[in-house]
DNA sequence: AAAATATGTCAATAAGGCTGACATATTTTT
DNA sequence: AAAAATATGTCAGCCTTATTGACATATTTT
């Protein structure tokens, strides 16, 4: 683990306390900063719209993948039935997600965006996707790939 | 903006929209996977102390950099004073965080992590770290400093 | 006919944000 | 010295997003 930069030594009590270097603190807070202000792009937009975070997360979900389920929503979200069902609503009855019965299993109510919702989700989504070419343009060639590997690994369950 | 993979077109209406290809929803995807599997290692033992993320985010900036004041903190935190005034005094309350008052400016509280404040803000990191040298080791050689100059970029005022 | 499933909904609770208003101590300005 | 500005603390109330538990309805499976 090489250039893990300068972390100070301090002073605990009356011993000295070197453990930090075993702690990468430096992509710790960059990356924390790094979502906030990602985040806060889209923020700007729900605002106007009298939506959220929450909303964002459906809304974005329901578009990559049409047709999705009540059940595999939550499955994907991890939240519970209660807590989606007024998010939900708010996006079906401002005009911006669909449902349709199950063609198959008719308790089911697949869900799709409508027009406006995919227009949404795309308004919400581009200031995120500018900042990303703009830091992987910054980062040099073959950032990218780099990136999205580390990501990958970064999350739960990625084959370990 | 090469590499983009396959963005499906898809109809809506009766018009073809291929809009998709200029948004990096894959990057955007695995950002968000990637920072939700990452604070859910400190969430589950903060949980057990009663604490929330909140907390994470106060203990972590005073433990990084002692002697913070208040105002300090919440510039850093982009927090109203009424929103931190709980947490913090949670935090003070709990022994994990101590206030002196000003040397100079006597209206002045900065603030330090006690001993058990700094064990604390460890355990939080720990797996946190642990999970980023692992994805970066996975990641391969190099990988580390083209993480960081990513992350450096995706943050505001990075420097255009 | 009974049981299981997918969804919806009501009620209560909690964390963590917010705003506005005001109090106190201290420093700076006039 | 008096007035204004600053740093902090605190009270009261509101919003969003999450939680749990309980129950209703329609539909499918057993």
């Amino acid at each position: 683990m090489a250039g893990q930069s300068k972390e100070n030594t301090r002073y605990v009590g009356d011993t000295v306390a070197h453990d930090d270097d075993t702690i990468d603190f430096e992509i710790i807070e960059l990356l924390f900063f790094a979502y906030r202000d990602f985040t806060s792009d889209p923020d700007a937009i729900l605002e106007k719209g009298g939506f959220g975070r929450a909303h964002h997360r459906v809304l974005h979900f329901v578009d990559r993948e049409p047709g999705m389920t009540v059940a595999n929503l939550l499955d994907t979200l991890k939240i519970t039935k209660q807590s989606l069902a007024r998010v939900l609503k708010q996006l079906i009855d401002s005009g911006y997600i669909r449902q349709v019965t199950g063609p198959e299993d008719r308790r089911q109510r697949m869900l799709y965006t409508t027009e406006e919702g995919q227009a949404l989700a795309r308004a919400l989504a581009e200031p995120q996707s500018r900042r990303i070419a703009h830091a992987l343009a910054k980062t040099g060639p073959g950032a990218r790939e780099t990136v999205k590997r580390f990501l990958a690994c970064m999350k739960n369950g990625a084959g370990d």
